[in-house]
RNA sequence: GGCUCAAUGGAGAAGCGGUUAACUCACUGCCCUCUCAAGGCAGCAUUCAUGGGUUCGAAUCCCGUUUGAGCUACCA
């Protein structure tokens, strides 16, 4: 038995696998040409971002579009930044926006048979590793404490060299076997280093999915590969995982675009065949006239629960995601209105390079379109899923009575272009309001405002030539014809023409007096179709709020 | 500081050596209209961060500068 046996013996005794029992555990996946295997690999360290959501979301549709796999795998080895109950959050979050693993974490159980899925689950997997490359003189016990490595990062910043621990810095690896050995046995604590044979002068040449052909220093860093509590780091974790779930793309942030190097390396000294990457651009924020990444402390809108908690649209929110990933997606939507978007196929070439400001204008505005485009039966099953969980004087209004609640939300919605009221369901309770008795009851003792133009007897008037003249089964032009006629009595001219025309004739125009009647029925002066509302209120109502308001 | 990537209107962007520099959102004006929403029309970059080069010809290719972003942990 060499050294290097003994001591990698030592350090992990119970360990009796190899990676090619590993290798044999998990096969390489028999799927078809051009399938993507990826993964989306959180860690529950609280919400989902909208980040996330977008990288999430980017990968299970490429997955989708090649007949590949998506799958969750969660990355919980950094126990001190750990939310408990996070990573079933995270999930549920992606549900709601329909983005559903194929394999992987879910929350309290797993499926699939590359698992574990959860990182903490595989120490038997990062063990055996790391025990074969002890073997091999690939990795070595490092007993350099905080202040050390401290130390050595000052000394290298007093001499302008790059910090880390690497070639001669690299005290611990220069330990021989037996030293190390002695160490252990002596009760010394360690960590597991990577033994890097780079040098940071040579370059690497490597193919980016999004950024295509880089030039990459080769990596010289003798990073840790394991740390004191037992977990591997990610840089590790991501060889083993991403090796043994057989992942062909890994798509992340482009965050991890400058720890490529390391993976390179991890990847070839172990002879594992190094995937394929995708780094996606990241979502930035305008502040101060500067931009910078989306960030979760200072934006209420990088969580997504942000969208869920006002009851945008979620597929408004995919919908503007798919905007982000591929720039002739909007193209395409303009000529499939009514067609699912996953129809539209992703392409790594159609992917900007840089990241993107968030813009909620925009949002705004595909969310409004989606919800213009629900019948009024969808938008009142997902107006009533969102109010029972955000919105309880919604909920109120929605069970009083459906069809009547059903009835206000059609106004104007079943054509080629519907209304756009609502961008959002958080919108609906204040817009529909007046059409509740006690909520008008309520907006009519906090005062009208009608235009001062017109003194309280001719409002008094037109109300009552309305309330009289009113026939509320007539089609919507033969109504709005009577009440020109009638209005015209008043001395309101039909149109802003007869006014310019003849000054002199009319005190105003039929918008004058339709705002009259407006205001005494809603509460505003800007309201849905003056005919649905009245249709919607009745006869009876309309005479009962008349009443009140000339009281 | 070092390394890497990027730069087209307020925002997202098309553009791949010859275009009047698409399109979407936002914004502005007009029209339509009972208000709003919707819709229609028009406007919104004589110029693609900047300076140089290559070329008959550059937003497109090359170099420098500037600006921005990301990384530079026993965090992911």
């Amino acid at each position: 038995m060499t050294d290097y046996e003994k001591l990698a013996n030592l350090i992990f005794p119970d360990i009796n696998l190899t990676i090619d029992d590993l290798e044999k555990r998990y096969p390489k996946r028999d799927l078809k040409e051009g399938a993507i295997v990826d993964r989306f690999a959180p860690s529950p360290t609280g919400f989902l971002h909208s980040g996330s959501l977008f990288t999430a979301l980017v990968g299970y549709k490429f997955a989708l579009q090649t007949g590949g796999v998506f799958m969750l795998r969660l990355e919980d080895t950094d126990t001190k930044r750990e939310i408990e109950g996070s990573g079933e959050k995270l999930l549920t979050e992606m549900k709601e926006f329909g983005v559903v693993p194929m394999e992987g974490y879910f929350g309290t159980y797993e499926e699939g048979s590359y698992g574990p899925y959860c990182q903490s689950d595989r120490a038997l997997i990062y063990n055996t590793v790391i025990k074969d490359m002890i073997r091999r003189g690939l990795a070595y016990p490092c007993f350099c404490s905080h202040e050390d490595l401290d130390a050595l990062r000052k000394t290298q910043e007093e001499k302008k060299e790059n910090p880390g621990y690497y070639g001669e810095y690299a005290k611990c690896s220069h330990l021989i076997p037996s030293e190390a050995i002695k160490k252990i046995e002596n009760g010394e604590s360690y960590i597991i280093r990577f033994r890097s044979t780079g040098n940071h002068l040579n370059k690497i040449h490597v193919h980016d999915l999004i950024k295509g052909d880089l030039d990459l220093s080769e990596n010289d860093q003798h990073i840790v590969i394991l740390k004191s509590d037992g977990l591997p780091t990610y840089h590790f974790a991501h060889l083993c995982d991403d090796h043994f779930m057989r992942t062909t793309i890994v798509m992340r942030g482009e965050e991890w675009l400058s720890s490529l190097p390391i993976h390179y390396e991890l990847f070839n000294t172990l002879g594992f065949e190094l995937p394929k990457y995708a780094h996606l651009p990241v979502i930035m924020k305008q502040d101060n006239g500067k931009r910078r990444k989306l960030s979760k402390r200072l934006d209420q809108e990088a969580a997504v629960s942000y969208f869920l908690e006002r009851g945008y649209s979620r597929d408004a929110i995919v919908e503007y995601l798919f905007t982000l990933a591929n720039s002739n997606f909007e193209e395409w939507r303009l000529s499939h209105m009514n067609d699912n978007i996953y129809d539209f196929d992703f392409s790594f070439e159609k992917f900007n390079v840089d990241g993107a400001l968030f813009d909620l204008d925009k949002i705004n505005d595909i969310s409004k379109e989606r919800l213009s485009r629900l019948s009024k039966e969808e938008f009142t099953v997902k107006a009533l899923e969102y109010a029972n969980k955000y919105d309880h004087n919604l909920k109120d209004l929605i069970e009083r009575d459906r069809d009547y609640f059903m009835s206000i939300i059609n106004i104007e919605r079943e054509k080629e272009n519907p209304r756009k009221d609502y961008v959002k369901f958080e919108d609906v309770f204040d817009f529909i309001k007046f059409f509740y008795k006690d909520y008008y009851d309520e907006i009519l003792s906090n005062g009208l405002e009608f235009n001062e133009k017109f003194n309280k007897g001719k409002i008094k008037e037109v109300l009552l030539t309305h309330l009289c003249s009113l026939d509320l089964t007539q089609d919507e032009q033969t109504w709005f014809q009577t009440m020109k006629d009638t209005m015209e009595s008043l001395g309101f001219a039909p149109n802003k023409k007869e006014l310019r025309d003849n000054p002199n004739k009319y005190i105003g125009t039929i918008g004058d007096a339709s705002e009259i009647i407006r205001v005494a029925l809603t509460g505003r002066k800007s309201s849905p179709n003056l005919y649905y509302v009245e249709k919607i209120l009745t006869n009876s109502e309309i005479r009962r709020r008349f009443e009140n308001v000339i009281k």
